[in-house]
DNA sequence: TGCATGAATTGATATATATCAATAATGGAA
DNA sequence: TTCCATTATTGATATATATCAATTCATGCA
């Protein structure tokens, strides 16, 4: 579970990460950086690689960083009393984690972990400030992308509180297919366990709902390959609560 | 249900009603404000007051305006498939109300609810937007705001799915003791089905597990009155789940 | 190649919580 | 006041889900 630095202070990895990594995301939160604000944000950021299974940041540690994914699957967790934990989301590549007690405590809410091998960046926060003061379209970016993952969040909670297991598992198969993969036939890469953790279910009663969708031919499942076969179904389950 | 507008456009009510409530609050967002962006703010408000039990902002509806509560008390809830509710937190005097589709999509992912009368300010989205591209302190202020209150929604979430009814029910006490009234014996005015909505569970059970304190004399109820006489033994079941 | 360790699966059972139904209490309107 | 309509309370029962225990399956390792 150790954290490991593959690079420590990456020179020349500019042209292959980091440009690169905040040029080619469409919709990325850092599009609308001057060249100088780029390079004051990339300068001192360390490039870390994480293996699958990795803590990258652990819950009510100092959030003194900022985590922009590169490549790979990470999984946000929140820890509660003894060893229940609840899986927030999921985050894929070309991804950047805020929130969880940046502007506020500067403490980690929530635990980040690598599902694959993760190489990621660790940005200084006060970069972020800086840039908030600087570059008011970059503070609105941020809250919009703040705001966005809390709506997404929030849903999703909000339907573990109200729906059946049934309908908490066509929500996931849903959200893995259509929000983190979007190919079909998919590799989840979770253990069940880890399925389980998503929707706040235990792992058997997962595995009992996941055979009652193969039963019916919703799905198909072999190892942690899922396919969904009817989609329609899962969206009517999901409906039906 | 429906929203009576008292005050169409408030001329006169700077002095009794904008200026002070964005001056006493000591920790409010409006304080980084120049005059004259306080001005552009206040400009084209309008100061509303509800009944209790009236919509405020109805779900899926157009996100135009921020809401600052000047006073009463309102609930957001987050109504689901069917007559489903979760009443995601209580907002008391005060409070300014962002989030929730701001930024993005501009609708309203929750309803904002009157539970006792409130006196309330709307103010058009666009005047945030440009504050917050004129004025940095205050993207940051607002970036706070944002992460401190989601947080707080997180972690209670978290506590709902992940605990057992009499921990649910002590943290709501604690809550509605030390964040939103802040006396000891404190009337909540709401019924039964809304505390038991804040704790994703049935009426019946809510009414079951609130006797039970009673007669371990953690609590004393007269109506929706509640008076905590054990903190501590509340703070344990919570705990414990 | 086989062993060992952990993950996945299945079954039997327990329990937390919801549901349904009946009764009591409360508060407003005429 | 008295009546009506909510709301609160209590009890009996049903059910969704968790727990516990036993196999089976996979996978790395010696």
């Amino acid at each position: 579970m150790e954290s490991r630095k593959l690079e420590e202070v990456c020179d020349k990895c500019k042209e292959n990460c980091c440009s690169r990594c905040f040029d080619d995301g469409e919709d990325s939160i850092f599009n609308c950086l001057t060249t100088d604000e780029l390079e004051l944000l990339v300068k001192e950021k360390r490039h870390i690689h994480f293996k699958a299974g990795e803590t990258i940041l652990k819950q009510n540690t100092s959030a003194s960083h900022v985590v922009c994914v590169k490549r790979g699957l990470a999984k946000i967790l929140a820890e509660g009393n003894g060893d229940k934990k609840l899986i927030l989301r999921l985050v894929a590549s070309h991804s950047i984690l805020t929130g969880g007690g940046l502007f506020i405590d500067e403490i980690r809410h929530f635990t980040i972990q690598a599902v694959t091998a993760v190489d990621c960046c660790f940005i200084d926060s006060d970069k972020i400030y800086e840039l908030v003061s600087r570059n008011s379209q970059f503070a609105f970016e941020l809250l919009k992308l703040n705001n966005r993952q809390n709506m997404e969040m929030l849903n999703n909670l909000v339907g573990i509180t109200q729906k059946y297991m049934p309908g908490r598992v066509s929500d996931l198969l849903l959200y893995l297919k259509n929000k983190i993969f979007q190919t079909n036939p998919f590799d989840t890469r979770l253990s069940r366990q880890e399925l389980a953790d998503m929707t706040s279910m235990t792992m058997e009663s997962f595995i009992r709902i996941l055979k009652e969708f193969k039963l019916a031919g919703i799905i198909s499942v072999e190892g942690t390959t899922i396919h969904i076969l009817d989609e329609e179904a899962l969206n009517l389950i999901s409906r039906k609560g």
